[in-house]
RNA sequence: GGCCCGGUAGUUCAGUCGGUUAGAACGCUAGCCUGUCACGCUAGAGGUCGUGGGUUCGAGUCCCAUCCGGGUCGCCA
């Protein structure tokens, strides 16, 4: 049986014993993470969240805590008083690698069966194997210091809210499901049989009516949740920073979120970010970088190539721009050595998954020219190009077309990226964060044929673009932004229409009736007819930007308890199936159900 | 829903052209060991080769199906 702690407190951390401790007596408790046994003399490491000390045992330790020491093993659970001494050897590896404690008295607390992979940094275990027995993965030191990563950037950002005047406003769990969007996760109501709540994908609504409230500054560690696909940066159930503001434009928005990010740079990383950031618009984004949320660390920019070629012969290119699309192309400097035709065919595949139809070439070495589209083109037009993109020996130039922008976008953006990772271009420990902004209000959806909302129906148009909401649609450009981190999306936000005039025209745009309009978001409609401040806000993915600081590949690195790729945890294996009792009562019948 | 990758002792992996008793390291168990810290030495235990079916004289290896995990496209207002 183990014994109890009755009469022993702890006096010390493990990590924090050191040499102006010698002489003192403590008392430690942690968890062995090893145990030496040489015969007459033992040793065992004893682990907490904040480091390891060294027990020590010798022949003039009593015989009961000697032989308990003995029968020490992996992960049982230990306290132990005695008394700090210096060491006869140094570990110069551990910060406490000069000092041990000498036990007088040890109580094994719970012993442990061996656990079913080794708790130490940087092993290479199944994640399967580490996420069914989390508790375990999450002792050791990778995970415990992004968990405290987590928990210092969250107070963090709730000091600097506070100091800044914001009210941390919980809002509910339990909401109106919202039909557009990503899916909703629903809970039946028992009190109103074949009605449900939905989660939140966020808060959007609620802190909306805060500033209608008045509370003119709100912010919240927002728990939000969509059921759609997992990625390696996407969770069905994940945290978001939210904030929203009053008497507002988006200047002054993205001036304070620049304040918490200057701030986590400083105190969580010791970098000094300079600000303002650096902003860019949608349109640039794309047309350099291919992308919404461009990795701006490496060049490999593409280039518009369309009006060299408006009378070009060549039918791909000439079908592509007749339709109205474009042909654009990127150069990777000095890659023809590392990239052989097939290394090229291969990156046309990457391409052709983004819907393009195929990948022009043209490979400049010192013994030749290959190109797969210049024998069509002209003199003049191969003159042109190469003038434009500065080709030159050892270049390798990738030209995509396409009716649709968005595809010539897509497949660029993602060989830049590809071939950025591949020939190793992006600089590491670089931080590089920017605003994107006048995102289209308005996305294109060809399958419905009609227009969606980009970012939400109650982001703002740009009033220069207010009479473009009648006739073009796809021009109108929103008064919404995206903060931006080494190419990954950290957050966004948009001053929001407090105009029922405008908001009118908004749910016309996206061909909702005004009954629809009305039975969806009614109680905001209704809302609005009682002074709406002026207001705007934003949202950050907690975990992402915990995830890059750290410069770990998967989101679930920083989760404490994440879900798999089939959004069940392994640990509790959830979802389950529930008694028949609990859904009678829930009035649901279950029509199709897994094994 | 589509495509791609993976699954062999507790763990990380090797396993040749389909061939006889499936290996290594670490871990684990036992014994010895007074300055270890990847302790050392000696001995030992440990396998449904994810699962099911098929081909074959013979399958970890080939084929089919399926489960689990990962990546990605669709999806993610």
């Amino acid at each position: 049986m183990a014994d109890f702690m009755n009469g022993m407190k702890r006096t010390a951390y493990c990590g924090e014993v050191s040499v102006d401790m010698i002489g003192k007596e403590l008392v430690l408790a942690g968890w062995a993470a090893k145990q030496r046994d040489l015969g007459n003399l033992i040793f065992i490491d004893l682990r907490d969240r904040t480091g390891i000390a060294q027990l020590a045992f010798d022949d003039s330790t009593g015989r009961e805590t000697f032989g308990k020491a003995s029968s020490v093993r992996s992960e049982y659970v230990l306290m132990a008083k005695g008394v700090l001494r210096r060491r006869e050897s140094v570990n110069r590896d551990i910060p406490t690698g000069e000092v041990e404690l000498y036990v007088s008295e040890l109580r094994v607390l719970a012993v442990s069966e061996t656990p079913p992979f080794d708790i130490k940094d940087g092993i290479k275990t199944n994640e399967e194997l580490r996420l069914r027995y989390r508790y375990l993965d999450l002792r050791r030191n990778e995970l415990q210091s992004a968990i405290l990563m987590r928990h210092r950037i969250v107070k963090l950002a709730r000091d600097y809210f506070d100091k800044n005047r914001f009210v941390e406003i919980e809002t509910p769990i339990l909401m109106k499901p919202t039909p557009e969007g990503a899916r909703d996760y629903l809970v039946p109501s028992r009190v109103h049989p074949g009605k449900f709540y939905a989660l939140p994908q966020s808060p959007q609504l609620y802190k909306q009516l805060s500033m209608l409230a008045g509370f003119d500054r709100y912010m919240q560690i927002a728990r939000c949740f969509r059921d759609e696909d997992l990625r390696a940066d996407r969770q069905p159930e994940f945290t978001q920073i939210d904030i929203e503001m009053s008497f507002v434009d988006e200047v002054d928005v993205q001036t304070v979120n620049e304040g918490l990010m200057k701030d986590i740079f400083k105190e969580i990383m010791g970098m000094e970010l300079e600000l303002p950031l650096r902003r860019i618009t949608y349109k640039e984004a794309m047309e350099r970088y291919g992308s919404d949320k461009p990795d701006t660390r490496f060049g490999l920019e593409l280039q518009d190539l369309s009006d060299i070629l408006k009378s070009t012969e060549f039918a791909v290119f000439k079908t592509a721009l007749e339709a109205g699309g474009s042909v654009r192309a990127i150069n990777i400097k000095g890659a023809a050595a590392t990239l052989s035709r097939k290394e090229i065919d291969k990156l046309a595949d990457v391409a052709k998954l983004f819907k393009a139809k195929g990948l022009a070439f043209t490979r400049v070495t010192d013994e030749a020219l290959s190109s797969s589209f210049e024998k069509f083109l002209t003199e003049a037009e191969i003159e042109a190009i190469h003038g434009r993109m500065d080709l030159k020996t050892g270049d390798v130039l990738l030209v995509v077309a396409d009716p649709r922008d968005s595809v010539v976008f897509a497949a660029l953006g993602a060989l830049r990226l590809n071939l950025a990772k591949r020939l190793g271009l992006i600089p590491e420990n670089t931080y590089d964060l920017l605003w994107v902004t006048d995102f289209p209000l308005f996305e294109y959806d060809p399958d419905e044929g009609r227009y969606y909302a980009m970012h939400h129906p109650f982001t703002c148009p740009n009033f220069e673009d207010l009479e473009k909401m009648e006739t073009d649609l796809g021009a109108v450009r929103a008064r919404a932004y995206d903060l931006v981190l080494n190419g990954t999306e950290l957050g966004g936000g948009s001053i929001r229409i407090s105009d029922p005039a405008i908001q009118r025209k908004m749910f016309a745009a996206l061909g909702m009736s005004e009954a629809e309009a009305n039975d969806k978001f009614g109680f905001l409609l209704e809302a609005f007819k009682y002074g709406v401040p002026p207001h705007g806000g934003m949202a950050y993915g907690l975990d992402r930007l915990v995830m890059l600081l750290l410069n770990k590949e998967s989101i679930r690195d920083v989760i404490p308890f994440p879900k798999v790729q089939n959004a069940s945890e392994l640990m509790t294996a959830c979802p389950t199936h529930v008694d028949t009792k609990s859904l009678d009562e829930l009035s649901i019948a279950v029509v199709r159900e897994e094994e």
